[in-house]
DNA sequence: TGGAATGTTCGGCT
DNA sequence: AAGCCGAACATTCC
């Protein structure tokens, strides 16, 4: 469920209504999703206050604080993780593994994960300023790069474009509705290869990203089936996708029929007279 | 019934 | 090294 904008969307309903704010308990469900003991990660959380709440990527970060001891929580919401805050008392949706009672017994975190591919873990924080280690590996922010830095960040590697926009250590943040979206807007075909594409259409793909997400973004982002955000809303954009889930339907642009394969392991759909090599 | 699904990681191959 | 592929993880929904 989760790429760039629907991370972005429920990181700002957290930080809404969570900063500031008082851990009384921490409780788990199933466990094997925890990349930390979940005694430990109960331990730290209960009593702690949350500092801050950043998106890294698809990563929601935590900034905890406990008697002076600084924490970075770090989630990854896998295929179809939730973060929802509810009300204490309500009943807790099927396949709820994670709550966090908030101080004021009125409202909790609630992390619900059908599939269980997300991850959780712990790190104690040494230095505020730098990242935690798991974070280091990825790549820019994609609403972050200079457009040149993204042109010879892409020229330089020889794999199809579709895979450099899924691989995290390349951009962060980017999954398969919007690498399809973002190839789509910018007219260039998924298994062309990085170091073949021309400066101007290297150029339209930086542009491509920035609008994509940005729509994607102020629409909430896309619900296909699992997405909702913070307060449990569904997103979007979903609503506006060009080529993602449309493979068989006209192109929006060109009226062609939308085409599916599989590049870099995933499916793909996209308009074979629109996008090219 | 088999296959595919918003993701990541690992091992093997070229 | 870089890139590609398939498998694995767990569950649901056609």
């Amino acid at each position: 469920m989760p790429e760039l904008p629907e991370v972005e969307t429920i990181v700002r309903g957290l930080r809404a209504a969570l900063i500031g704010r008082g851990i009384e308990e921490a409780g788990f469900g199933h466990r094997d999703f925890l990349r930390t003991p979940a005694a430990r990660i109960a331990r730290a959380l209960q009593g702690a206050v949350i500092q801050d709440i950043r998106r890294a990527g698809k990563h929601i970060v935590f900034a905890i604080e406990k008697r002076g001891e600084k924490f970075w929580w770090i989630v990854h919401l896998g295929m179809t993780g939730q973060f929802v805050i509810e009300p204490t008392g309500s009943e807790p949706r099927p396949h709820t593994h994670a709550w966090i009672e908030l101080k004021g017994g009125r409202d909790s975190l609630r992390y619900t994960d059908i599939r269980r591919f997300g991850r959780m873990e712990l790190v104690v924080c040494e230095d505020p300023s730098a990242l935690p280690a798991r974070l280091a590996r990825l790549g820019p922010e994609p609403l972050e790069i200079a457009e040149a830095d993204f042109v010879e960040r892409l020229l330089a590697r020889k794999a199809r474009v579709k895979a450099l926009l899924l691989d995290q250590r390349f951009l962060r943040g980017l999954g398969n509705i919007y690498a399809d979206e973002i190839l789509f807007r910018a007219g260039l075909h998924p298994a062309a290869l990085g170091s073949r594409v021309s400066r101007p259409r290297a150029s339209a793909l930086w542009r491509a990203i920035r609008e994509v997400l940005e729509e994607a973004i102020a629409h909430g982002g896309s619900s296909i089936s699992d997405y909702v955000d913070a307060s449990g809303q569904a997103g979007s954009f979903q609503d506006l996708h060009r080529v993602y889930g449309r493979a068989g339907e006209p192109c929006l642009s060109c009226g062609a029929v939308l085409r599916r394969g599989i590049v870099a392991g995933r499916g793909t759909t996209f308009c074979p007279r629109c996008q090219h090599k």
